[in-house]
DNA sequence: GAGTTTGAAACT
DNA sequence: CAGTTTCAAACTC
């Protein structure tokens, strides 16, 4: 269809700017990033986090991106008002996969160019039709006509804004956002998303596969929120795997010829039985049985585990995810990238099943050295030995140990989605899947820390230091209370947890980063700022997890802050700062 | 690079 | 809220 020439351009009511200008129109659009938490955020708990989470995905693994350009966005997001250093550069269409889609491909090279050029012509750069606006920053450099999204048409934008606004609340609010499941499910050959879009896609012939859709431009599965035709963005689709598997993961044409033969059944609906329609929904009902009418169903059908992983996804190790992600749409856009943990052939199952072990038997030490020292204390109250106690005999026990833990935890990481994906019910209680062999998560079993003071002294306790399980309080001297002993051992375990996490942690960064220099290596030594730009977003990916954990790591990794200075110490060889100059360096 | 297709945004 | 139109990006040739 030919839009043809509307000879004028259409602004009669773009223009038109509603009579209705509040100023709470205004909070909102100064909101955008930080502040539309003041919308936002009682709707939608989720979205603050989102935000950045999104944009340290998609841009910051990008070079250390147009600085400056997201400064000049963040002022323009904000025109007349005030101007909050908003932390939030492309709130909300930020995140629109188009614009991501196309920043990405202007990085390519590594060289960070051009966010994006829009190339409207009849919209002035003033609707959500155009990127740059939609973005909330004004044209620069752009191929459009008759722009009015910049300074010299401050008022015509803001009104825009105003209008945009008042339309649509959160029209400049991301549109991604992580999902209030948590869903995040990394698989070794594809990234996954961790996140739904809000409004969900309404996509009809592109079986949301091609990057009109947003859903499959920002990566991310169809949620229930989508109200697509023939969606074969779900999880599972044999349509969607055809264009990450393949020795043609990396070949734009050839993924994009996947997604036709994808699209006119070439190859999963005829390859599959599934009929051509409405795949999504049916898909989920085959699966699910045919009760998916509520979009929870729906969504659940994508994401099985969902609320599992949730508890998983936020171990620390996963940290790399978003770097992952990030890189991916830096690079090539969608998802054509395969996420593989660097710690992945480092650490061995059983490693975690040491790791258990070895917790539980710091769990057992404290409950016993605790109760030594009270009757120590009885006797001689001035000879206190406090806080060395625990933390003395756990030291040597880690020693002996360390390296297996280390492994350990860091394979949890790929192990972990498996093992709750597969049996999500059936771990027994020392965080080891025993039906299956398969490990829980760090985070899950942090989570289960509670339950584990009970485990640990029921079940657990090798040889049987602690024996008696649930006695043991009442064996403890002048009826100590069972809290205290049990918040000494978990204070030891998640110590012990904690610092193996880091050093994983560490681990992975120098591996992360011999990566880097390899590559650069094989690149003929050429800078590899994407890379660069991973390791340091990650970096502060680590120092930030907790802000955006949705409170399972939070609560599983301890007083973080607190003793952040003695973790660092414990680390081995490397440590943020360290790897991050040591890359710099290297380039 | 022109033309077509697509789906979000805008509008009725 | 559904249907239609407008728009610009994605895609095809």
């Amino acid at each position: 269809m030919e839009k043809g020439e509307r000879g004028d351009f259409p602004p009669k009511k773009a223009q038109s700017e509603t009579p209705v200008k509040k100023l709470a129109r205004q909070l909102d659009f100064t909101g955008f990033g930080a502040a539309s938490a003041a919308v936002v955020l009682p709707e939608h708990p989720q979205q603050p986090p989102a935000q950045p989470l999104l944009r340290r995905t998609v841009k910051q693994m990008q070079p250390p991106p147009p600085q400056p350009q997201a400064q000049q966005q963040q002022l323009l997001l904000m025109p007349a008002q005030s101007q909050s250093p908003l932390p939030s550069i492309r709130p909300v269409k930020s995140e629109s996969p188009r614009t991501r889609a196309r920043t990405n491909v202007e990085v390519k090279d590594g060289t960070p160019k051009k966010q994006k050029q829009c190339n409207c012509k009849h919209s002035k750069c003033l609707k959500l039709y155009c990127e740059c606006f939609a973005s909330g920053i004004h044209c620069n450099g752009c191929n459009c006509v008759n722009c009015h999204n910049n300074v010299e048409n401050e008022a015509a934008r803001r009104e825009a804004v105003e209008a945009t606004l008042e339309r649509n609340p959160n029209a400049f609010r991301p549109k991604i956002a992580s999902s209030p499941h948590g869903n995040r499910e990394i698989k070794e050959e594809e990234v996954l998303v961790l996140a739904k879009h809000n409004k969900g896609c309404h996509c009809k012939k592109s079986g949301c596969l091609k990057k009109y859709c947003e859903c499959f431009q920002a990566n991310i599965l169809c949620s229930e929120n989508c109200k697509c035709m023939d969606c074969k963005n779900f999880e599972g689709s044999e349509e969607r795997k055809a264009l990450f598997h393949g020795d043609h993961a990396n070949n734009m044409a050839c993924i994009q010829q996947a997604a036709n033969a994808a699209i006119t059944g070439a190859i999963g609906s005829s390859g599959y039985g599934s009929p051509p329609l409405s795949k999504k929904r049916k898909g989920q009902e085959l699966f699910f049985g045919s009760t998916a009418k509520d979009p929870s169903i729906h969504r659940l059908g994508q994401y099985p585990q969902a609320n599992h992983i949730k508890a998983s996804g936020h171990s620390p190790f996963l940290s790399s995810i978003p770097a992952t992600r990030a890189s991916n749409s830096a690079t090539l856009g969608p998802s054509k990238f395969t996420y593989r943990s660097l710690l992945a052939d480092i650490i061995q199952p059983q490693d975690l099943k040491e790791l258990c072990s070895v917790l539980v038997v710091f769990s057992a030490e404290a409950a016993k050295t605790l109760a030594d020292q009270k009757n120590a204390m009885e006797r001689q109250p001035e000879d206190r030995m406090e806080s060395s106690l625990a933390s003395s005999s756990s030291d040597r026990l880690r020693s002996q140990k360390e390296s297996e833990v280390e492994k350990a935890v860091a394979d949890d990481c790929s192990s972990a989605n498996q093992a709750e994906k597969t049996s999500p019910n059936e771990s027994s209680s020392d965080g080891v899947d025993v039906s299956k062999g398969r490990p829980m998560s760090p985070g899950t079993l942090a989570l289960m820390c509670d339950e584990q003071d009970t485990m640990f002294m029921a079940a657990a306790s090798p040889k049987g230091l602690m024996g008696h399980g649930y006695n043991t309080s009442s064996q403890l001297p002048h009826g100590q209370g069972m809290t205290e002993v049990y918040a000494e051992q978990e204070r030891i375990v998640l110590t012990k947890f904690r610092d193996c996490l880091n050093r994983l942690i560490t681990v992975g960064e120098i591996k992360e980063t011999k990566c880097s220099s390899l590559a650069r290596a094989e690149s003929g030594g050429v800078k590899d700022p994407i890379n660069v730009g991973a390791v340091n977003a990650r970096t502060e990916t680590r120092n930030q997890q907790e802000p955006f954990s949705n409170g399972v790591a939070k609560s599983s990794v301890p007083s973080t802050t607190a003793s952040n200075n003695d973790l660092l110490s414990k680390i081995p060889s490397a440590e943020n700062g360290d790897v991050k100059s040591k890359t710099e360096k290297e380039t």
